[in-house]
DNA sequence: GAATCGATGATCT
DNA sequence: GATCATCGATTCA
C-alpha cells in the first residue's frame, strides 16, 4: 500500500475565478498524507465563496482585506483554507483568484480512491459497501476520513502533505445547485456536483438544474 | 426516507 | 452573547 503520488496542479489552476476552479476541481483527485499513511479520494462535489458574497467569510470587512480567519482567502491561491466550526468539525477549501481578490472552494464529498481502511478508522466505520459511501460524503466527514486538521491551514496544495492531482477523469455530467447550510446568498448557484454521483452528501436540493 | 435536535468551541460584534 | 459553509442519534413513517 505505497501510493506513489502523481504531480500536483499547478497554483496557476487556482488562480481563477472561484466558481470555474469549483466546477474543474469535480473529477480530480485530493491526496493527504500524514505519518499514518497516505488517503485520497475524487472531489465529487464542491462549492465556491467568493468575494463579498454575503455567504463567504470574506464578505466582513471586505474593503480593508477580510476578518482574521478569512484574510487567508485575500491571498496567495492553491493553499489549504482550513477553518473548524460547530465546536467539532474543520472544513477543508482551497483559496482561489490572484492574490488581493478574496475567493476558496469548499470541497463537500469524496469517492474514496486510496487507504479506505484507514479512513474507515479514522472514522470509527468497518468497510462494508455502505459505509464506503458514507466514508466521506460531507466537509466534515472527509476532513475527519483524511485527517485534515487545523494545522493544515496554509499548506500547500502541491505538498509535502496535501496534493492535487488530475488523472484525466472528466464526470459526465455536472449539476449545480444553491449551498448547503448558509442563511444569505441562498439564490447563488454555486454548489457543484457530478450529477447522479452516489458519494455526493444527501441534501433536498440534489436534483437541481444540470448543464 | 424525512424532520428534529443537541453537541461543542472558535470567531465576530 | 449569538452565530455557525455539520453530523449522528432519535423519532416518526
Amino acid at each position: 500500500m505505497s501510493a506513489r503520488i502523481p504531480r500536483a496542479l499547478p497554483k496557476a489552476f487556482y488562480k481563477r475565478h472561484t466558481a470555474l476552479v469549483a466546477k474543474e476541481l469535480l473529477g480530480k483527485i485530493l491526496w493527504l498524507k500524514d505519518r499514518s499513511g497516505i488517503t485520497a479520494g475524487r472531489i465529487v462535489e464542491t462549492e465556491a465563496y467568493r468575494g463579498d458574497d454575503p455567504a463567504s467569510h470574506s464578505s466582513k470587512q471586505h474593503q480593508s482585506g477580510g476578518t482574521p480567519r478569512a484574510s487567508i482567502m485575500f491571498g496567495e491561491p492553491g493553499v489549504a483554507y482550513v477553518y473548524f466550526i460547530y465546536g467539532m468539525y474543520e472544513m477543508l477549501n482551497f483559496v482561489t483568484e490572484p492574490k488581493g481578490e478574496a475567493g476558496a472552494v469548499l470541497v463537500r464529498a469524496l469517492e474514496p480512491v486510496e487507504g479506505e481502511a484507514l479512513m474507515a478508522r479514522r472514522r470509527k466505520h468497518g468497510l462494508t459497501q455502505r459505509s464506503r459511501i458514507e466514508l466521506a460524503r460531507g466537509p466534515g466527514k472527509l476532513c475527519r476520513a483524511l485527517g485534515v486538521r487545523m494545522k493544515h491551514n496554509g499548506a500547500q496544495l502541491r505538498g509535502p502533505e496535501i496534493f492535487v492531482t488530475d488523472d484525466g477523469f472528466v464526470p459526465a455530467s455536472i449539476s449545480v445547485s444553491p449551498r448547503v447550510g448558509i442563511r444569505a446568498g441562498t439564490e447563488t448557484l454555486h454548489r457543484f456536483f457530478i450529477t447522479d454521483n452516489p458519494f455526493v452528501s444527501r441534501s433536498p436540493q440534489n436534483r437541481e438544474a444540470r448543464r
